[in-house]
DNA sequence: CCAGACGTTGTT
DNA sequence: GTCTGG
DNA sequence: CCAGACGTTGTT
DNA sequence: GTCTGG
């Protein structure tokens, strides 16, 4: 599945990411705040078409992660979890998705995501996303909800499929990621039949898609700037020592067929990169000044790839997931502080103090005050096609 | 007819 | 909105 | 998705 | 465990 990504593409880069080659208008831009830990409930640039007939054209779309249906209640508070993806194998038989197939299909894109693995009590966390860089583009749905206060919000769903073969050691289900251009037109354009829909959402295989483990502060949400997608050494039982080297020679044999990933021209500009990012949460314009910066952004990071990051094509799992877990190193690493011991000393020792040490933690972003755009509701013509979706 | 749900994970 | 359940 | 809280009374 | 918040 897919419930944290960095998205930190740049709005006028979205479009070019999907492979339009002209600029798209951009809708509600000003709400996007590029994260390296976007969660559902943020704002991200999606891509969809807007207007009927000669007046439809493409636009780049800042909404919200986490489908909130037309229908849901105006009592409530949205909530952006409960649909943040949608199976697309039953994506047509599900009432809140179906009626959204015929015209509210949309894409979005996001440098990378990511997925936690759990090794027994711990989960780590590892950052998946194109060996080159690239932004993934993934298949999405959208829909409106009009609040009480009469504002129209826009949210999306991921789709999801299964796994690849390459992944599933990983995890179990996965974003469809939509692999060049024909794959993308036919996502976005009207004209999808089973036969097509299955294509597309066949699990990404190829081998440039890769991950490796990160930080697991960048679990908390408010931790969102570029060390999130830095690379560490597992501290995790059974991926240690042995098959960490294994996992490095791996990767460095895989990093001989690296293929570049669609036609596009995508630039280095087009990503934010630390300085940009810096600069950006510093309240600057990430356009202005900022040295020029490209410096180590994603292709530094790249060099330092290692460790399982690409497991082969047909290889099993490096690491049998369920055949270590209490196997100690053959080697004890140093001192491990997080190392729970077979038996729980009662060293443990936190003395709760009267008043909770005010934790200076977050400068979250304001609440968003969905307000009143200038943007005119989509006139959803209706029209022709799919009857196809309606089988069981 | 009306009322109520409408979704995804992951878990042992 | 649209489908299921009572 | 993960992180973090999870309660009451009565008070200035 | 279960709910809320981001």
């Amino acid at each position: 599945m897919c419930g944290r990504a960095r998205c930190t593409v740049r709005v006028d880069a979205v479009g070019r990411a999907c492979g339009f080659s002209a600029p798209l208008r951009s809708v509600n831009a000003d709400r996007y705040q590029p994260s390296y830990n976007v969660a559902p409930g943020a704002h991200m640039p999606v891509v969809r078409h807007d207007g009927a007939g000669d007046a439809r054209e493409p636009v780049v779309h800042c909404m919200r992660w986490g489908l909130v249906p037309n229908f849901a209640k105006k009592s409530e508070k949205p909530d952006f979890y409960r649909m943040f993806n949608a199976r697309s194998e039953s994506v047509h038989q599900k009432i809140s998705f179906r009626r959204l197939l015929a015209k509210n299909r949309c894409l979005t894109t996001v440098e990378g995501f990511y997925e936690w693995k759990k090794d027994g009590q711990k989960k780590q966390p590892y950052y998946i996303h194109m060996q080159d860089g690239h932004p993934l583009v993934f298949a999405a749905l959208y829909d409106t909800w009009e609040s009480p206060e009469g504002d129209m919000l826009y949210t999306f769903t991921i789709l999801t499929t299964r796994v690849s073969k390459r992944l599933e050691w990983l995890h179990d289900r996965m974003p469809v990621i939509l692999k060049g251009q024909d794959t993308i037109d036919s996502w976005l354009n009207d004209n999808l039949s089973e036969d097509v829909m299955k294509k597309l959402t066949q699990p990404y295989e190829a081998p440039d898609l890769i991950w490796y483990p990160v930080t697991p502060a960048m679990g908390k949400p408010a931790f969102n700037g570029p060390e999130c997608i830095e690379e560490i050494k597992p501290k995790v039982a059974g991926e240690s020592n042995i098959a960490q080297m294994f996992g490095k020679q791996l990767a460095q044999e895989n990093k001989s067929h690296v293929n570049k990933v669609m036609s596009q021209d995508i630039k280095d500009e087009d990503f934010l990169n630390d300085e940009d990012f810096k600069a950006l949460l510093a309240g600057m314009q990430p356009d202005q000044d900022v040295s020029e910066a490209v410096s180590h952004s994603e292709y530094s990071s790249l060099d330092r790839l290692n460790t399982q990051a690409t497991p082969k094509e047909e290889a099993p799992p490096l690491i049998k997931p369920e055949t270590k877990e209490e196997d100690p190193p053959l080697i004890k690493p140093e001192t491990k502080e997080e190392d729970p011991p077979l038996i729980k000393p009662e060293t443990k020792e936190e003395d709760p103090p009267l008043i909770k040490p005010e934790t200076k933690e977050d400068h979250v972003p304001q609440t968003n005050k969905e307000e009143d755009s200038a943007t005119a509701g989509v006139k959803q013509k209706q029209s022709n096609l799919l009857g196809f979706f309606s089988k069981e």
